[in-house]
This record gives C-alpha cells, structure tokens and sequence, in this order.
DNA sequence: AACCTCGGTTACACAAGGGGAACCGCCATG
DNA sequence: CATGGCGGTTCCCCTTGTGTAACCGAGGTT
C-alpha cells in the first residue's frame, strides 16, 4: 500500500488550507476586504470572535504575509490592520466561496432535512 | 457590547463553512471533480487518508447534497461515489482556492521565512 | 480613588479533529 | 487453511481548536 499513489497536488493544497483555510483566518479577510483598515477591536466586535482566537489569527494571518499590522504609539494604543497585495488576491476566491455559501446555504438544509428523514424512516 | 454590530453575513458563512470547508471534503470535492466517479478504497489511496475520516467526511457530504452514492451489492460489494449538481457548482469556487493555493504557497513560505527571521533577530 | 479603554498575553478547561488498529461478512486467491 | 481485498464501523487515545477569565501598563474619565 503504497502513499506514491496519492494526487501530488493535494499534498500541497492541503498544506496551504491548513494554514488559510480556518474559519477565522477566512471571515478576518472578508472583513478587512469589505472594510479597508480595520483596528483590533473594531474587527473584534464586528466578527463576534473572542479575544484570544483573533489576536492568533491575525499572528498568522501576518506571519504569512496577508495582513499589515501598523502599530501607532498613542495613549491608548492604535493598532491598524490591513490586507496585502496577496491578501488582496486572497480575497477573490474567498468571495467566491463565501457568495457560494450564501447561495447554497437553504439548499444544504433541504438536503439534510430530505436526509434525515430518510433514515429515520 | 452588543453583538448585534456583527457582520450579518459572517453568521451565515461561518455555518456553510463549518460545514463543508475543512480540508477532507474539500480534497474529496476536488479528487471527484477531476476523476468523475470514484470508488471508497480508490479515494483513499488517491487522499491518503485514514478509512475512518473518509467515511465520515463522504456520509457528510452525502447529506449535505454534495455527493451521490451508489451501492452495487456484488461481492465483494462495489460503491461509487461522483458528485451532485450542487457539487459541481461547488467545485468551481473550490477550485478557484486550489489554484490560488498553489499559486502562492511559495510566497506564504518566503514570507514566514522573513517573518521568524525578524521575530528572532 | 476607582474604573474604563486599547491591544494584547497567559493559564485553564473542555470540545472537536483525526490517526491507528481491530473487527465484520463474503468471496477469491495462494 | 490462511491471507487479502472491499467498504465500512467502533473503540482508544493523542493533538488542536476555541472560549472564558484574569492580568498587564499608562493615561483619561467620573
């Protein structure tokens, strides 16, 4: 049993996804196309995301070079975000994921529904 | 704090994604997308993944109404699977992800190596 | 003096993701 | 007779993910 076997492509798209392809990571660069700039709590509050889980994603979402951190030192502190040129062209296949989950979202509940019901009969 | 300042579609995105964006059902969606139809042990060996998640993932998008399965009671028994219309609709925003994954996983590489490489210094 | 704001970090706890191995029935092959 | 393949299911266990709550420092507000 072979693992030479296995698509050479998924190995490497699995490994970008596993990296941008988190709930967070995603709905952070929705925002931040949708918006422009955005500060740290007011992307905390428009996402309903904890603390904690935003400051990591934002870490990463850096780290990989798709988000700007500008850091402005004021009282109180002023803290920026915006996308890079690869967020930017990120954010072009995640639209179209996120405008085909909004087409397809009710259907997906009648498949489950018809399901469902299916098995329980 | 409220959190009905939140982004309305956010919500919504967020549950289509929780559904079918975590990476196996995303890598079986592209695998049937590119080979039609396939059969349970042939997706393994083409994912390398485990037996266990490959039947949760595929009874996942079966009910969801991505996947379509057939059962041929032969011995030993034969099941198909290929992808429902909605599947393939699917597979275009799907694919659009692929494409820009591979395009810039080198780039997400080249900028982490900058990223550690300033952190540490 | 007490408390709030901003942008985080850290500790703790619990849920979910996911691999490995064993087992199933049935037949073909060695 | 033993082994292997097909298409799963079930159990065990470890690793991640994610929320909650507390804390930080400096200054402004009440």
């Amino acid at each position: 049993m072979l693992d030479d076997e296995r698509c050479p492509d998924c190995k490497r798209i699995n490994e970008v996804l596993s990296r941008v392809g988190d709930r967070w990571s995603v709905l952070v660069v929705i925002s931040l196309a949708e918006y422009g700039t955005m500060r740290f709590n007011e992307l905390k509050r428009n996402l309903g995301i904890s603390q904690r889980m935003l400051s990591l994603t934002l870490k990463e979402l850096e780290r990989d070079g798709l988000v700007n951190r500008t850091y402005h030192p004021t009282i109180p502190p002023k803290v920026e975000y915006n996308l890079t040129e690869m967020g930017l062209s990120f954010r072009e296949p995640v639209s179209a994921l996120g405008f085909w989950a909004l087409e397809n979202l009710s259907r997906i509940d009648a498949a489950r529904e018809t399901y469902d019901e299916a098995v329980v009969k």
